[in-house]
DNA sequence: TATTATGTGCGACAGATGTCGCATGACGCA
DNA sequence: TGCGTCATGCGACATCTGTCGCACATAATA
């Protein structure tokens, strides 16, 4: 059986990542980790929204403060963020999205020669996000 | 100079791509299109927030009905949305969000040379989306 | 010409989202 | 013990989204 993952919205992926990162955070470290500095009272909000959606979970204080765990694997949402974009925009078709990452010279060969790889040899080890300046983009 | 693509919801994205399938297409047609064949009404009123979101165009009539067309390239929003995903899931790094399409057996060792070999030659001939079967999804 | 479709223009609504402010209560410290 | 400090619990909002219904104009028809 499989519960259902709840549809999160763009601010809420973007806390529970945090959460995803440090394994439980409290609301004012993930405030913390956000960029653009939302009040605390709207990363409060945002997280009791999770809560509600059975994303997250308060497992403990410390302190005065609730600990936030995450209830959804991480693997899992990702892909169904995935799909979503794969539904939406190239009718299912995982080949067509890479096709385009490759025209915005987001791939090189390397990259795909090392996924390949991966891909031949059975494999399971993910390859990891190692965030890369972004070229400027026309 | 390059106008701000507007921010698009996922029905109107879905409209949206039906207007680039087409080319032209009134309101009526891209309600047929539609999978959840919603009310004429509720079309009607995403189409017109397309238009004062300035991705779409009233460029003439068909009879009394409005024909609408795009405004916006299908690869700018396409890239648009791309990278949307991947800021907000994979730390902006398309390798790991392929890695992630490898992992959900949705690219084949196949499917990955083609690109390659794209990559390697200069290319440009984008990839076309051929929809495929969804394999039942554990 | 009276009747019937059909598209438009407008408005309405419930829910989801992003953003806060404020009163309250507990804790540590002067 | 009285006073800040800090997190919580609640509530408030303006938007955005998805969904329609309806009155009105007009074109096709009987």
């Amino acid at each position: 059986m499989k519960r259902k993952l709840p549809d999160l919205s763009r601010f809420e992926l973007q806390c529970l990542r945090r959460l995803w990162k440090r394994g439980e955070a409290t609301v004012r470290e993930i405030q913390a980790d956000l960029p653009l500095s939302p009040s605390y009272s709207t990363v409060r909000k945002i997280l009791e929204r999770l809560e509600t959606k059975g994303a997250v979970l308060r497992v403990r204080r410390q302190g005065k403060a609730w600990v936030y765990r995450s209830e959804v694997p991480a693997s899992e949402i990702t892909r169904k963020e995935i799909r979503r974009l794969l539904d939406s925009l190239f009718d299912g078709s995982a080949l067509s999205l890479v096709s385009h990452l490759a025209d915005m010279n987001e791939l090189s060969v390397e990259d795909l020669r090392e996924i390949e790889e991966e891909l031949g040899k059975g494999r399971r080890r993910k390859v990891e996000a190692k965030p890369k300046e972004r070229r400027k983009g026309s």
